[in-house]
DNA sequence: TTTAAAGTAACAACAATTGTTACAATAAGA
DNA sequence: TCTTATTGTAACAATTGTTGTTACTTTAAA
């Protein structure tokens, strides 16, 4: 993951564990990470898809929490973001000639299968709860 | 992780694996991997940062182990090689007057460090003798 | 009907990754 | 010592991924 969209997805969840209550608009989520609210609007796209959040259009749209927070764990939020393996990308065309060519790609699968259900593993043990209680 | 560099550092130090006692060349391990040359010399030179390898140069020159094989664990290849925390960057400049922006840089810190030793311990209990015996 | 918000397409700017060429430095071996 | 084959590495090009921006459509509240 070279990039911010973990980051990202987690200070927008925190900001609505925060008022569970309230619509919280793309231009207020922004000026906290403070990032484009487009930006934030394309994270909360992928948010909805995996059902974290709902939100609502128009006049005094905005926002929220799907659910309680100490039900939505932080697993969820990795893999709706997500867009890599842990391990990085497999080379593409390893010579099939070749004993470990060959073969390579199917043992790397096998390694990176095992490390990213482990980081899953991990984070499905920590709820939103626990990752705002600290703020 | 979202390049090829641990795919090609493993491969190559499994084709060394392979054969513990011969030089091997870049052109070769590039002909395996299906890279340019020069990006197997550069990852060598990584590896050999890392103290994972020798090389020699000149005439007949290549790369060897540096130990064998049972003795490498794939943490020592993995964080060689990395250059990301797994859960990603974290934004630059949160805003310092939201109460949620000015900590989560912190926390989200705390979280990646968990995780990325989670990989790491888990990486560490594999040996390269390990990941070359099913080729 | 007005207003303010999300959704999204299109594109621009920037950063990271991968590939390539060229050549210096090095070491083996005739 | 000379030839040859190899690593090391700089410079740059090409490609891909990430982030930022503008502008516009759709939607819903009041």
């Amino acid at each position: 993951m070279n990039n911010t969209r973990f980051a990202t997805a987690i200070h927008i969840m925190t900001l609505l564990a925060d008022t569970p209550d309230e619509w919280l608009g793309s231009d207020f989520l922004a000026d906290s990470i403070n990032i484009n609210p487009v930006m934030v609007r394309r994270e909360i796209g992928i948010l909805q898809n995996a059902s974290l959040v709902i939100t609502r259009r128009g006049k005094d749209g905005g926002t929220k929490l799907n659910g309680p927070s100490k039900t939505i764990h932080l697993d969820e939020i990795y893999t709706a973001v997500r867009n890599n393996d842990i391990l990085g990308k497999k080379n593409k065309n390893p010579n099939p000639k070749c004993k470990i060519g060959k073969q390579i790609n199917k043992q790397l699968d096998r390694l990176t299968e095992k490390t990213d259900q482990l980081v899953e593993d991990f984070l499905r043990e920590i709820t939103l709860a626990d990752f705002t209680k600290r703020f």
